[in-house]
RNA sequence: GGGCGCGUGGCCUAGUCAGGAUAUGGCACUUGCCUCCUAAGCAAGCGGUCAAGGGUUCGAAUCCCUUCGCGCCCGCCA
């Protein structure tokens, strides 16, 4: 580990201690773990409790037998025993030091970790074009992008990709009534992705009550995976234009992605046909009807059905095969690839590993699972009408900020409070879907994901302006060089604390990274600034003087970082006053 | 029927992977704090058999088993 994190250092200079102290106790080659413990005790804790059996002595005893060799040093001030636990308390003026320095020359990369060499490819959202996005699968392009960011701080050389299913059912299904329906509510001063929802609705409708209908899609089908030109060409456009609308959405919640990937690429450049000639060959491949597919039973699938069908009867190839070919494809480009995926996914996934085994490749995707976004009503369904779109949210996220800046800020003018809106809005949107584990069922509540108190993206971006708020009044901005004089300053219980938590972003970004979670950066956002916003209130910086103003000008310059690369990373904006 | 995931105060949620000190925050509710760097804030109070039951352990929200509830999946859809 480098000291790049002035906590990890503590807590390597922590282990180092303690590895000694056990080794001389005999308990060498013991696992080492430590704990946060309790406030006011210290900043690492080690339980003695495992150790009672191997040492035949009280958790007590050991502890204060520890407690009494292990001398202060390094980063380390005091040791001492309480209850079975040994605790550890950090030199605040050489983690002051350290963290004051590194956030006041690194800035806006305070939080990064080491480069690294691994290539990581990150698919996120991949939804058909044949609509809106709505909040449900809005969780999908959140979780992605604010993964994608956190990576990017902690070092790794990110790629996002969306995938565009321009080939199945559904987007022929919508071509064809781009074909042959007359919508007579088709604004067209409508954004394309709600404008062709119509058409995508009323061919459903046409293709449930008619078998016709279903079968000349069929048709189209056939012919947009053998190349008809026409079908290719419309299917192309149509998909386009929706593509476009939802990208435009995207980017009003501050998304913006690298690359894209065409389903139908893959079926032109004979791609697909490959996987599919490779799987045959496979001696789990069996054919029924015309209609080849996978027994995956030995593979660890279960259910009814453990029949994976790759191709139909007219030989056109399924959507997991074509995703067979796509991650092939994505593998040549990346060391890493990450799935950002809804949890209806996870067979088709397991279905896909056992396919790439057969295949004989050596990779395997990461992927991130979601829960869906329901209504207090229940599920979302496009066909039903039952959706909230993401257009809706932002709309009405901006107006109701809009509402909030206006009842408090007189003295700003209407583009500035609208902007600020824009960033408070489209911030409380994102966060609250940010903040909650991605395997957590969310339920959409308006009131909830418009909070903007407590934990909140406006929480965390009120502290951030605040600390630009003190910086701008003093008119001038700390020195990485002042740092380690300023750090012995800071005494007081607030300005501690406030440190202690700027200090711990980038092994929090790395954790995030490692782990790829989003939600902790979330948590951490939010504690560090309600751990500001007490420091704001009880320690004054401005009629502060000499050295003490010194320090803390400091403090408030690194908070301020820390913040805004916090909000950063979760995709949002960083005002400077609210 | 089978598989996977989730279940923490009235509501939302962290902690669960690597078991440890009085279970984390927020919303709502009650009550204080703007002559003081933006009150989108701060402080105090109220509120929890960590779904239920067994087990392992000195110790379980966390690990194991069973049950219940909710979600998702088991298509020649994507």
């Amino acid at each position: 580990m480098t000291a790049r994190d002035p906590f990890t250092a503590f807590r390597s200079e922590v282990e180092d201690a303690l590895r000694t102290a056990l080794k001389n106790r005999g308990a060498e080659g013991t696992t080492i773990v430590l704990e946060r413990p309790p406030e006011g005790m210290g900043d690492l804790a080690f339980p003695c409790f495992p150790l009672a059996k191997t040492l035949r002595k009280a958790p007590n005893a050991i502890s204060e037998d520890i407690a009494s060799v292990l001398e202060p040093s390094g980063m380390i001030e005091k040791v001492d025993a309480k209850g079975g636990y040994v605790n550890f308390h950090v030199r605040l003026d050489r983690l002051a030091g350290d963290t004051l320095e590194k956030a006041l020359s690194l800035k806006e990369r305070y939080g990064s970790g080491e480069p690294r060499d691994e290539k990581v490819l990150l698919e996120h959202t991949s939804v058909n074009p044949t609509g809106p996005i709505h909040i449900g699968r809005a969780r999908n392009p959140i979780i992605g992008d604010t993964l994608a960011r956190i990576m990017r701080l902690a070092g790794y050389d990110v790629t996002t990709e969306f995938y565009v299913n321009d080939v199945g059912r559904q987007v022929a299904t919508m071509t064809w009534g781009v074909k042959n329906l007359e919508v007579e509510t088709a604004d067209p001063t409508q954004k394309d992705d709600h404008r062709f929802v119509a058409y995508y609705r009323g061919a459903n409708e046409r293709a449930d009550a008619d078998p016709k209908v279903l079968a000349e899609i069929d048709d189209l089908l056939y012919k947009l995976e053998h190349g008809d030109a026409e079908t290719v060409r419309l299917n192309r456009e149509t998909s386009e234009l929706v593509l476009k609308g939802m990208l435009d959405s995207l980017r009003h919640i501050n998304i913006d992605v690298d690359q894209f990937t065409w389903e139908s690429k893959l079926v032109e450049d004979g791609s697909v046909d490959k996987v599919i000639s490779k799987l045959k060959e496979s001696q789990y491949c069996h054919e029924e009807e015309g209609a080849s597919y996978l027994e995956l039973e030995s593979f660890g699938i279960s259910g009814r059905e453990t029949k994976w069908v790759f191709t139909r009867s007219d030989g056109t190839s399924l959507y997991t095969t074509r995703d067979l070919a796509y991650h092939l494809d994505k593998f040549s480009r990346s060391d890493v690839a990450i799935n950002i995926l809804g949890e209806d996914q996870k067979l088709g996934m397991q279905q896909l590993a056992a396919a790439l085994a057969i295949i004989g490749s050596d990779r395997k995707p990461e992927t991130v699972f979601y829960a869906f976004v329901s209504l207090p009503e229940g599920r979302m369904s496009t066909r039903k009408g039952t959706v909230v779109t993401l257009d809706d949210l932002i709309e009405e996220a901006e107006e109701r900020a809009y509402h909030e800046v206006k009842k408090r800020r007189t003295d700003l003018s209407e583009e500035r409070m609208r902007e600020i809106a824009r960033v408070v809005g489209m911030g409380a949107l994102r966060y609250n879907i940010a903040r909650i584990q991605a395997e957590k069922q969310i339920v959409f509540k308006w009131e909830e994901a418009l909070n903007f108190e407590g934990s909140s993206a406006p929480f965390v971006q009120y502290a951030h302006a605040r600390a630009c708020s003190i910086l701008r009044k003093a008119g001038r901005t700390a020195t990485a060089s002042s740092a380690a004089s300023a750090a012995t300053k800071l005494t007081t219980y607030h300005e501690q604390q406030l440190l202690k938590l700027v200090a711990m972003l980038p092994s929090v970004v790395e954790q995030c990274a490692e782990g790829r979670r989003a939600h902790p950066l979330a948590s951490y956002a939010q504690e560090l600034a309600s751990q500001f916003n007490q420091f704001y209130r009880y320690v004054p910086v401005l009629k502060a003087e000499g050295e003490t103003l010194e320090a803390r000008l400091a403090l408030v310059e690194s908070a301020k970082w820390a913040l805004g690369n916090a909000l950063n990373c979760l995709g949002l904006e960083a005002p400077e006053e609210m």
